[in-house]
DNA sequence: CTGAAAGCGCTTACAG
DNA sequence: CTGAAAGCGCTTACAG
């Protein structure tokens, strides 16, 4: 090992400060029941050694880890290095709310097909988890169930449904889709595919179909299934799916993209089929990640609060972890006008 | 509290196995000292009661976290949601590298100014700290000399100095500005600007832009103070950079980017001002950021390896830990050409 | 090969 | 307001 100076305990600080080792942790539990000069006795003891409290053994004895583990997963085909910027962003609101919640936070990078569940709450590591990661709700579900079983604490992001299993914080998708059908519908626009999987595998991109789909129909317009192509999050199937949607031969004047990396492949594979974005098909996409304000034209959108949902999620996961209830929540939608649809 | 069976201990399994408590660690820890049979009489239970052995007891007892913290600094203006998006894949490649090592990542985002020196580690929730972010190197040095100091094990990534306290791994940055230096040079043009701080407070701009001069020089072109601009690492900051570069009336026909982020900034107020990319301004940048890719015109820039980066950081901190000797290193700089630079 | 026992560094009733 | 003591769940010399 290399050399250090070995750790002061609190034994040290109660032999400095000349009290007993329990009234130092009492001091620094903030015990009310501390004499105010015995407690300056025990605090400059502590700043003079730089001791810091072994939480692994404050831990084991409170039986709190004073942590949060975040389980990040994807799809086991991804890049690595190709991790969904809209996670990533989540990824540092969450870091900061654990911060202002005076809680670690465990990372993991997990694919969906790992027995995730519940191995760090079982380990003692975390006293919850935060779930997050797109992947076939269909797989997923009974995972949920199991963690409910076992009393996992978790809160999940992702779509907000019916009977789910567990407390879910998420976009409120529908609405999402609607604002879209309703932006592209006002600027003209009659025939919007949609690129995502519409089904109930993928229930985010499922619920932002049906709200597009709904405005289409009060508009009497309709539904007409060669416009919707399947694709997950990523500019690569966005690419795909935007050549098979060419290729079917189908009229069309706008593309809602079920996210902003979809849309981006989308808007390249039109480009190189001559169309001009927005000019002869608008494109929306959804997340409002950084890259949408950069891309070429830069892209229309809905714009989830991250920050607030990280918030959310870490405040909800608390409450649980204390023993309260808590409730899955809904986040408002909000679109951003760029120049990609045309307004 | 929420209702939920209490877990299961090492005394439960034994119990269950009809053997001594310390029989069931040694099973767990993989000690050879134990008869074949009752290791399957022991994993049995263990299975049965779906045991996790908690970690932070035994890391109590060995001293040992087996847990690695990443800590993530940025400069206190930026936006919350604005994290330098290299950093971020940076994180997936540390997350991935700890996991295949076996260990846990404890992550949190710091500002420069924050007490973050050895937090952690004093805490004994990490056994070794990664440091990750941009900074005025003229104030971090001296929080490095004091981790050395401690005794407190580290590894950062950024320039590798000679002379510099702890560990560092990093990309060859020198080699960087080399190649794109050749690459303008090569394609004709005479008067490449820089965009970045170009002093010793950021000393990874700095070797970029010591490296493209280098090129330059050799190439017989004198060298032009009123090239420079200083920017940090941001989409806004570039945008400035340019701005100003360009009412300094001097004359250019290349831009060198210290990063993507600066770069896509400097092209947006290029194109602004009428110049087009890269018929009047090559424009290089630095990183290779998703980005880059999906940016108008695409970005000619550097890449650097973050799978390879993460891995080098994980190992090289790990034989810190247990007490061997490591080295800093310098990773190789690849140049990615794209649209930008008009080859 | 296995068990009994000490101890890692805390927190918190229990007495006083 | 303070101290002595038990105990959180492990690991690992020490005996046998």
């Amino acid at each position: 090992m290399a050399l250090r100076k070995t750790k002061a305990t609190s034994v040290d600080i109660a032999h400095r400060a000349g009290v007993s080792q329990a009234t130092v942790s009492r001091v620094l539990r903030g015990s009310p029941l501390v004499n105010a000069e015995t407690r300056k006795r025990v605090l400059d003891a502590v700043q003079e050694l730089n001791y810091k409290v072994d939480r692994r053994a404050s831990s084991l004895r409170t039986q709190r880890a004073g942590t949060l583990a975040l389980l990040l997963f994807e799809d086991p085909t991804e890049d690595e290095s190709n991790i969904n910027p809209f996670f990533l962003s989540m990824l540092g609101s969450i870091t900061r709310a654990c911060a202002r919640h005076h809680h670690d936070l465990l990372v993991s990078f997990q694919q969906l097909s790992d027995d995730w569940h519940a191995d760090y709450e079982d380990s003692m590591k975390a006293d919850g988890l935060i779930l997050l990661g797109y992947g076939d709700y269909v797989d997923y579900r009974p995972k949920l169930e199991r963690l409910v079983e076992q009393g996992t604490h978790f809160v999940r992001w992702g779509a907000v449904l019916p009977d789910q299993p567990g407390v879910s914080i998420g976009c409120d998708n529908f609405a999402g889709g609607r604002l879209v059908g309703e932006h592209l519908i006002g600027l003209g626009r009659r025939s919007i595919a949609f690129l995502g999987d519409a089904s109930s595998h993928y229930p985010e991109f499922h619920a932002r179909y049906r709200g597009c789909e709904l405005v289409q129909r009060e508009a009497g317009i309709a539904e007409e299934p060669a416009l919707q192509v399947d694709a997950l999050s990523s500019e690569e199937e966005g690419y795909e799916a935007a050549k098979a949607l060419l290729g079917r031969g189908v009229l069309f004047d706008a593309v809602f993209a079920a996210s902003d990396l979809i849309a981006i492949g989308a808007i390249r594979a039109l480009l190189e089929h001559g169309l001009r974005v927005p000019e002869d098909v608008a494109v929306v996409g959804f997340d409002d990640i950084a890259m949408s304000r950069f891309c070429n034209p830069p892209l229309t959108t809905v714009y989830q609060d991250t920050a607030h949902a990280g918030e959310l999620l870490v405040e909800t996961l608390l409450k649980l972890v204390n023993g309260h209830a808590a409730q899955s929540q809904m986040l408002p939608a909000k679109l951003v006008v760029r120049r990609s649809s045309g307004a």
